[in-house]
DNA sequence: CCCGAATCGTTGTATTTCCAACACATTGTA
DNA sequence: TACAATGTGTTGGAAATACAACGATTCGGG
């Protein structure tokens, strides 16, 4: 919360080199970007990438959370609680933003982005339950939200597999019903 | 000519400023333009402007000098010589550049703005007449770039005065004919 | 197999930029 | 007039970035 404000320009540092990163990423496979493609794209030096990225594979996960919560939008949902709406919302989201991705080459990182995707959704969904429940349950909402980040996760994957005629907005809804009472229970616990 | 390359940080800011000023100057006229309000823009610290710039007249001057140059696209013209095409070239740049300035507010500032273009087209007149000129005759081609600058902003003081229906081309055409043959003369000088 | 070129990740030092604070000038306003 | 608010230009010290160099690793070609 209180954080005091950052520097400025590790601000600016870092948004060069995800913006070129991007960039490069709508250009050349992941496995074919180097360290130095981005800080050349980027202009800036070598070492400074060390300075705010352990590696390549560092950047690839910050990089993409940071598309994915841009995707989602997050401020909306931590406000409101867990409900059909937000669900949905969610969901179009990460089916967007995995369309967003089907355009740049991950090739041999889908676990990765898997992984990161699911992360995300996890620390949402957390602030979520944390809204709608005051009590001192988190032992308990953590486990909730790491259930509903598979859940919502696993759907997208059977969304892609073969329903991909139905739109996202319909496939989801069915569900929700069946989803909402497993909240309602959890809620109850 | 051999000046080590300058540290990428400081074109980083110097765009950045500039940037803002011109992006500014669109919106507000340049006497109500404060540093302030260039340093908030351009995202920097106050007094990181203070490191590049003397004053906001300073930023003034170089801004414009290299919104100029940019116009001018200087490097076709130091490789060739002075003749017809390149006085014709130069004074369509110089018309263009002030009707970009136009639709900025530089009210007050009409002195300057003639002297920093006189001044920009006196190097660009003196680097062409030393490319055509081998001897050591450096003060007299000093005294004639000067000349050339002069004669070159007058006339485009006067089209603008009395004139604007003329194509700038045309404008300038009818009077290079006597224009060459004062050129002529100061080599034969 | 070795070699050379390129990238990686790290380090020490120089330079740039940030920040907070200062005295001073200007401006609006009570 | 007084006085609050805002901008100017400067300073010293802290933090971020640049740069050059290093050994280690990878990879493709001879």
């Amino acid at each position: 919360m209180s954080q005091s404000k950052t520097d400025p320009r590790v601000v600016r540092t870092r948004k060069l080199i995800m913006e070129a990163f991007v960039d490069l990423s709508s250009k050349k496979e992941f496995k074919d970007i180097t360290v130095k493609d981005i800080t050349t794209e980027a202009m800036i030096n070598r070492a400074t990438f060390y300075y705010h990225f352990e590696d390549i594979y560092d950047l690839l996960e910050k990089a993409l959370s940071e598309v994915l919560l841009i995707n989602l939008d997050c401020h909306n949902f931590e406000e409101n609680g867990i409900n059909g709406d937000s669900i949905v919302l969610i969901f179009k989201a990460i089916t967007n933003f995995q369309k967003t991705l089907s355009n740049r080459c991950h090739r041999g990182y889908e676990d990765t982005i898997a992984r990161i995707i699911r992360e995300q959704l996890e620390v949402i969904f957390y602030k979520m339950l944390l809204k709608q429940n005051t009590e001192e349950e988190n032992e308990a909402l953590k486990i909730a939200a790491v259930m509903l980040s598979w859940g919502i996760y696993g759907a997208s994957v059977e969304w892609r597999r073969n329903s991909r005629e139905i739109l996202p907005d319909e496939f989801i809804k069915s569900a929700i019903p069946y989803m909402m009472t497993g909240i309602k229970f959890s809620k109850l616990g």
